[in-house]
DNA sequence: AAATGTGAAGACGTTCACAGCG
DNA sequence: CGCTGTGAACGTCTTCACATTT
């Protein structure tokens, strides 16, 4: 556990086999009590866990009580062969010749997910875009509730934004304690991420999504995921450029008919 | 160009081979004149070039006219080896003994990623996220600009946000097209979105980024990347409840001595 | 008959380790 | 000697295709 390692890999999920101890095989880990029968999931299905919850929702709204793999895939947007797939690793939930049961699915998923019990998160930097943030229902609806509103800017402590007070930044330690504060967003401006996110992480998070468009250093054992606006348009740049070079015309799509969607067919392109 | 296909990879980097046409080696694409000596560009890769031109643009700032790739990896996150095959996909602007010529580099991939000149850019949906990215600063001194902005609620339309008009959203074709626009963001509600994007498409608009939590369905040739902020809190959560099951004592990071950074050391995760 | 679950194959991405150049 | 550039090894993720189950 204490080698080069890659840091923030934003959109990337991050690889590399730490040392020995191949990530214990069932029953065996400090805290155990750990379930059984599945013992690793990958991080590519971790990541795609999320979005399966969401589909599933719609269809739990929609009155459905079974998917079936391609349903449920259509709906995320991967194709059913690694849905099975990444559902596989949760232990089997399908029944052949059926599908999925809504319902159970969706407690399946949560539970590995730790989504339980609604989690507190605190919001540091509640300028234009945290401001947004806090008020973002899209959180409370699944499985979070920010806690706390932080700023370094004096003016704007005490202002309340959605019914939550905004506390000082030399509060942080005793915010992050009181509400029991694991996961942390940090909204500040650059100059400011990396002493906000040590103080963070001294107080006792162990987990930060940052949007602040830098690489933040923590220590071992605390996750960072960013999110980067202009990083996602400049991508989004390099693929205009590359339809543009490779001679689609321009004001329409190569293809005319809307079948499945874009996004970059090949996992490599020309230039 | 026919084949099933994954539908909005949100972070997770598309892939499928398509079926023959293994992407032109170098010059033979319809639009020809395609920069020679390199020929694809691995999606991977593609993810973090602007990664690293925001890291070169800081030790331009800084004054430094060489980096080495030991220097730069570590400003971007990743590490000496990984930049190093990725750079060199670009061409060779290194050299051995000394490192990378930083202004060099920053106009290399700024072609490569197409920002040599500003492109502007839609946003359809001025609620409360597309308001903070009207204002969001960090687009403007990153290759773009806000050309317009678009809203559905007739109450907003005429509005001015930083200077910008909010236009109707039944004048989204115009708009597009006045304004040149291949790329557009979608921040509106759920229900609303995959009709926009329609909209956005038929116009003319090639590439999305879509901040709606829902699968936009496009026609092949539009590029659409999606950020889902509770998506990546839900991930966060994961890794929270794997980190308590596996017996870290919560309040404290294991290893106590700040070294590189967290971010899931292994590419598969205990349960 | 329909749809899941999964071995096996293949594509892709990362890391190592060193040859080769300045 | 230092640092880049890269072949080769390795690991991960995806896709195929079919045996298996209801």
């Amino acid at each position: 556990m204490t080698q080069p390692r890659g840091t923030q890999p934003a959109q990337t999920r991050p690889t590399s086999t730490t040392d020995g101890a191949r990530a214990y095989p069932a029953a065996d880990a400090p805290g155990d009590g750990v379930p059984e029968e599945f013992t690793e999931l990958p991080e590519a299905t971790v990541a795609r866990l999320p979005e399966y919850l969401r589909a599933l929702h719609s269809f739990a709204e929609a009155g459905h009580e079974t998917v079936s793999s391609e349903a449920l895939a259509a709906a995320a947007g991967v194709n059913s062969a690694k849905l099975r797939k990444d559902l596989s690793h949760l232990g089997s939930y399908g029944t052949r010749g059926v599908g999925y049961e809504v319902g159970v699915l969706v407690d399946q998923i949560e539970s590995v997910l730790g989504l339980t019990e609604r989690r507190a998160v605190a919001l540091v930097g509640v300028g234009n875009l945290g401001h947004a943030l806090a008020g973002y229902a899209g959180f409370a609806s699944r499985g979070f509730r920010f806690a706390a509103l932080v700023d370094a800017d004096p003016a704007r402590v005490g202002e309340r934004i959605n019914g939550l007070p905004v506390h000082h930044i030399d509060d942080i330690e005793s915010v992050v304690r009181d509400h029991g504060i694991q996961i942390a967003v940090v909204a500040t401006p650059v100059h400011a991420a990396q002493a906000v996110a040590d103080r963070l992480v001294a107080a006792g998070v162990t987990s930060i999504l940052n949007f602040a468009p830098c690489v933040l250093t923590v220590p071992d054992g605390v996750d960072v995921r960013k999110v980067d606006l202009a990083i996602e348009l400049q991508i989004l740049s390099f693929h205009e450029r590359r339809k543009a070079l490779t001679g689609a015309t321009g004001s329409h799509p190569i293809v005319p008919r809307p079948s499945a969607n874009g996004s970059v067919p090949n996992g490599a392109v020309p230039l």
